[in-house]
DNA sequence: CGACCATTTGATATGGATCAAGCGATGTGG
DNA sequence: CCACATCGCTTGATCCATATCAAATGGTCG
């Protein structure tokens, strides 16, 4: 990994702006060489040393892991200004790949660690970080309890959310991707969106766009 | 909650004991509280202030949340030795009952705060509990998308794992909350285990001990 | 245009849920 | 101390949601 082609396009790499103390992004705005990665490239792999941390400029990233029988567990979708791929110590337990064409700014983790120590409020940060994404997978397992429309309908739901709330959500992924998320088949997912299409729940203008016409009503089926 | 007895029992509070620098399980010990939660008692609710920080002594905890149709998630147990209930701010997520008579340590969060301000490695043990929680919670989420005999293969060498590798575990929870953990129905998690034991990969002295006789087919049953 | 890939749709199979009954242990009151 | 209620667990019968297998459709790129 790191092997792609380092960007430098300049106004990604402001080293003239000033470090703003206590403040994790900042700091990886600054120090971060931002990167592109093809679509479908690795950004990193199962059990490799977690010596960089990495933040989203463009494009979207799925991290997961393959099972022993080789199915696939997508454990998360990253979107642009997401942060992923820290652990605290060791190896990463998941890999990381490019959903589409991205940019990535990466950073080395022994910078911002160094920085951890001197400046409390930057370990605070670390930490909330952490916790936060604990959080969105803690939601990941309540949503994995539930039936299959309640998985699709909470992950637009989720999806549109992060997109600020928007009443349509454009795709950056596969309905496999989708589908190894939600713990359900491709097939599973297809149907259940036809379905909510029917119900004029959604509208399905092409497969990677979703308009989210009646948020009343996914919001009931969600639970 | 905080409303039961506390033990001062002496034995688990040495204020004599010096603070171990760098050590937040220490400091945990020393400061805590050491208080008696009855069985079905609850630690805390969803959505109260997360003040305090717990550290199971003897009996076991579970978190869960109670979705809007009634259906129970029950995120993680947590046995003598593990911490719980940290948040970075705000309020809990979960709700925290103690499954049997235990007994907890109780620590105010913010003295823990103050502890890690002034010293980093005591911030950076905080973020490493996080970060461990999350490759737990990660492990449940990839625990979910598997069918249910791995998913009760999978807990019982989780338990056994816990019980310092024991060929034998003694299960503090009912049926119904390795149910509610592992997303199926009692029914199923009993049925299986009756599987289990006609294969001779375990036995059922009683419903609450479960000796692991083939370690091996296990792990090959959970992938 | 034709090949390829992603997606949808259809037909059938099945794992686990649901509904229901039985069983064993524990505790309580007569 | 025993009869009985209660509770947690197991076992059985049936049903249904989702997987699986298969084919058709549509969109993209050379």
């Amino acid at each position: 990994m790191l092997n792609q082609t380092a960007l430098h396009t300049g106004n990604l790499r402001q080293s003239t702006r000033p470090v703003a103390a206590h403040d994790l992004a900042g700091s990886v705005e600054m120090m971060g060489a931002p990167m592109a990665f093809a679509r479908n490239s690795e950004i990193y792999g199962e059990d490799e040393p977690a010596d960089y941390l990495y933040k989203v400029v463009s494009g979207a990233v799925r991290t997961y892991k393959i099972l022993a029988d080789g199915r696939r567990q997508v454990q998360a979708f990253h979107l642009p200004g997401d942060m992923f791929g820290f652990e605290v110590e060791g190896e990463h337990t998941l890999s990381a790949e490019a959903i589409v064409e991205s940019r990535i700014l990466v950073v080395k983790r022994s910078a911002i660690e160094s920085l951890a120590a001197r400046d409390h409020g930057v370990a605070r940060e670390l930490w909330s970080l952490t916790a936060r994404e604990l959080q969105r997978v803690q939601r990941h397992v309540t949503l994995l309890i539930k039936t299959a429309q309640e998985r699709v309908v909470s992950f637009l739901l989720e999806m549109a959310e992060r997109a600020q709330g928007a009443s349509a959500v454009n795709l950056p992924m596969s309905r496999q991707d989708i589908a190894d998320y939600l713990g359900v088949t491709i097939e599973t997912v297809s149907r259940t969106l036809s379905g909510l299409e029917s119900a004029a729940a959604i509208e399905l203008p092409s497969s990677r766009r979703i308009v989210l016409r009646d948020h009343n009503a996914l919001t009931r089926l969600c639970n």
